[in-house]
DNA sequence: ATAGAGAGACCTGGCTAGTG
DNA sequence: CACTAGCCAGGTCTCTCTAT
């Protein structure tokens, strides 16, 4: 059966079967994503009253201009949260104008669907257009999982080079410049670290790598690749933020271990860092409190608060070394 | 200059299994 | 039932390279 058939019989309320499920969501991939309906929204955006990545640069440069004497941990919550923001901004209203705009996409002159795609495209704005009420939710449902679909990818894109670009304007809010204090996006064995400081071509003229992330789990393993053994390592992490999902309590113990090991920094805001000491503290008093206890589960408890009381530090102190490198 | 392809990095958000 | 640890798919974004 074609897909647009499969549409109009979801529409009508009928199950269809899984083969032909994929089939269905193969088009929808194609009518959404990639060069798909997603996108061209996108570039609609940049129209009227900027571009996000204007807007966001704006934003920041702000951060850097009034702030300078703001508290560094403060700083970066502020700032990530306005960031963030901006972000839920432009992609919700990618989201909800969905219906509003979905017919209309047609009409853009690199209209790209062809075949099945641009039959079962057809079949939607006509069910959107000429169907009864109960048929028109069923459709406008599916619309909102593949424009969700889209969104919660970006939102993670925008996150993650928010995160990179916030720290960059406390650098900057505190004199650093980009490419003669610091410089992002450099090349070594693994993968590319955020940023090292100060500019360096080579591996010899690097004093101090930083690897950033947003919200912090197991997804820390992943910076390992960026850091270098044996080296002034930093893994500037958000957690705690309110833009950020995790806390520090989300990072393995066997992570934290290696971190241990590796002599690796953790950077936070001051209120994580007493948040996570707190809790571990209380963690490991109560494992020590119980009648039967796991003698692992104590080892590591105490790894963590050892970590956490010597190799986590807030962001001023960060600053506070970094500049001093 | 511009378009397109390819590669690598980003992380959310929800699930399962295990423990108490 | 409540809570935690561990797990990971996959579109978007950006940059680089190549072709026109």
């Amino acid at each position: 059966m074609k897909t647009s058939e499969l549409l109009e019989q979801i529409s009508n309320g009928n199950r269809i079967n899984s083969k032909e499920d994929i089939a269905l969501k193969n088009d929808f991939k194609k009518i959404f994503y990639g060069n798909g309906y997603m996108a061209w929204r996108k570039k609609q955006e940049t129209g009227s009253g900027g571009s996000f990545n204007v807007e966001r640069d704006l934003l920041l440069k702000s951060y850097v201009q009034e702030r300078a004497a703001q508290v560094a941990s403060e700083f970066v919550e502020d700032a990530l949260q306005d960031v963030y923001e901006l972000a839920l901004q432009h992609l919700n209203a990618r989201l909800y104008g969905v219906v509003d705009n979905f017919a209309a996409w047609k009409h853009d002159s690199g209209f790209p669907l062809k075949d099945s795609a641009l039959e079962l495209y057809n079949k939607v704005c006509d069910i959107l257009e000429n169907g009864d009420e109960i048929r028109k939710h069923r459709i406008i449902l599916i619309l909102g999982v593949y424009a969700e679909g889209s969104l919660s990818q970006a939102r993670k894109s925008f996150a993650g080079s928010g995160g990179e670009l916030v720290l960059e304007a406390l650098l900057q809010s505190r004199g650093m410049k980009k490419n003669i204090d610091y410089c992002t996006q450099f090349t070594s064995e693994g993968s590319d670290t955020d940023i090292v400081i100060p500019k360096a071509t080579k591996p010899e003229e690097v004093k101090a790598y930083i690897a950033v992330q947003i919200s912090s789990n197991d997804r820390t393993r992943l910076t390992t690749s960026e850091l270098v053994p044996g080296q002034r390592n930093y893994f500037v992490s958000f957690n705690g933020c309110s833009a950020s999902s995790k806390t520090t309590d989300d990072i393995g113990d066997e992570i934290i271990a290696k971190y241990v090991k590796e002599d690796i920094l953790y950077v936070v805001t001051e209120k994580e860092r007493i948040r996570a000491i707190n809790t571990s503290l209380k963690r490991l008093e109560a494992e020590k409190n119980k009648s039967k206890q796991d003698r692992n589960k104590i080892l590591f408890g105490e790894t963590r608060l050892k970590w956490l009381d010597e190799k986590s530090i807030t962001f001023e102190d960060f600053i506070e070394q970094v500049s001093r490198l």
